[in-house]
DNA sequence: ATTATCTATAGATCTATAGATAATGC
DNA sequence: ATTATCTATAGATCTATAGATAATGC
């Protein structure tokens, strides 16, 4: 790929990433790139078609971090998913910002996260087994009665809704990188303390 | 206020919850309030004012819910204020996202709450007899170790995103509003399990 | 020759205002 | 008289493309 390419699709991701779809220009992107307006559309064609190459690509991100440890037991295999899916977005902070913002703002990109997970068949069965898993641990009555979509939700919940939440955090409370970082850290365990005791495991 | 005026004021309300600031045009904004665009003018002189009178006032239907029954016991007190959190934005779907949103895309509106906040010194108030209270049932016993601004944090993201991944959740698997509401009510009751199990209270 | 880059511009917005006209209140 | 509403338009975008020029590869 040309270094004129790339250094478009790296403004355009910062862009994106940063200020949304909507309000960002395609004069915007090739000003970050340090180039003519005019070579955005030479080799993307359209704004749209950009921002999907980009849209698609960090969604395949998300997507390919939500492994299952089947080797491991329940709780080590909660445990490794929050250590990964946490370790996974303090790398890539506005990632899950940006596909909610994106996917609610425009129900027209809603098909495309469709058609990824559609692609690779193999998360129908990751959540097949993570169900089985449940209620196996259940009926042995080492945790408490609860739907596989609850406990999902829980934990999902409490992990993206720490990093979309992340930016407002640390201005409102004027912390830096450091204290950033620990306090990711510092959720991150709370987090387990709270999914953990909250179904019963211990 | 004139009726025009209010129509106008409907209008925006209804375009800048669902497609945001940026998406929105004094343009689309006439249309739907069904008068003439110089009118948005006219009424509000800016897109700008005219968005930060719709954005405080959402902010405060919010804040104004955020309030602590201190006459009942800590587990009362956690519940009722889960039962009315999750109630008020049952009849506000959109503003949970709404303000996320325009909070993190534009910061300079951030200053905007921190005065709405600080012209309400009683939510500090609130917070320290929140503080108080946990701070006593941990020495009491009744609930395990944990800091104050990560029980708040844990209520806040399993209530929040509950409804800023709402439109994706209902869209994705198709529900209806009557499904849609039954869920609401089951996250509820699901969020308190984990909650009050999750500390060790009972 | 082919590919990359630039200049220039068409055509479609969008915000905000000036100035004309209509409606309302005393 | 005052207030509300409309028409028209200035000026600032923004996307996308056409066509000229420069750089590169065989």
């Amino acid at each position: 790929m040309k270094k004129t390419e790339s250094d478009i699709l790296k403004a355009a991701e910062e862009l994106f990433l940063e200020k949304g779809y909507e309000a960002t220009s395609t004069t915007d992107i090739a000003k970050v790139a340090g180039c003519n307006q005019a070579l955005v559309h030479y080799y993307f064609r359209t704004k749209e078609k950009l921002f999907t190459k980009i849209f698609t690509e960090k969604f395949k991100i998300i997507l390919g971090s939500l492994k299952l440890e089947k080797d491991f037991d329940f709780r080590a295999s909660l445990n490794h998913f929050i250590d990964t899916y946490f370790e996974m977005l303090t790398h890539n902070r506005k990632i899950p910002f940006f596909l909610i913002n994106e996917l609610i703002m425009r129900e027209d990109r809603r098909p495309i996260i469709r058609a990824a997970i559609s692609q690779e068949m193999s998360y129908l069965q990751y959540y097949t087994e993570w169900d089985k898993m449940i209620k196996d641990e259940i009926s042995k009555g080492n945790i408490r009665q609860i739907e596989t979509m609850d406990l999902t939700l829980n934990v999902l919940s409490l992990i993206i809704f720490t990093f979309i939440s992340l930016p407002l955090y640390s201005d409102f409370f004027e912390k830096d990188e450091n204290e950033i970082s620990h306090y990711l850290q510092h959720r991150k365990e709370e987090v387990k303390k709270l999914v953990f005791q909250g179904i019963g495991l211990e």
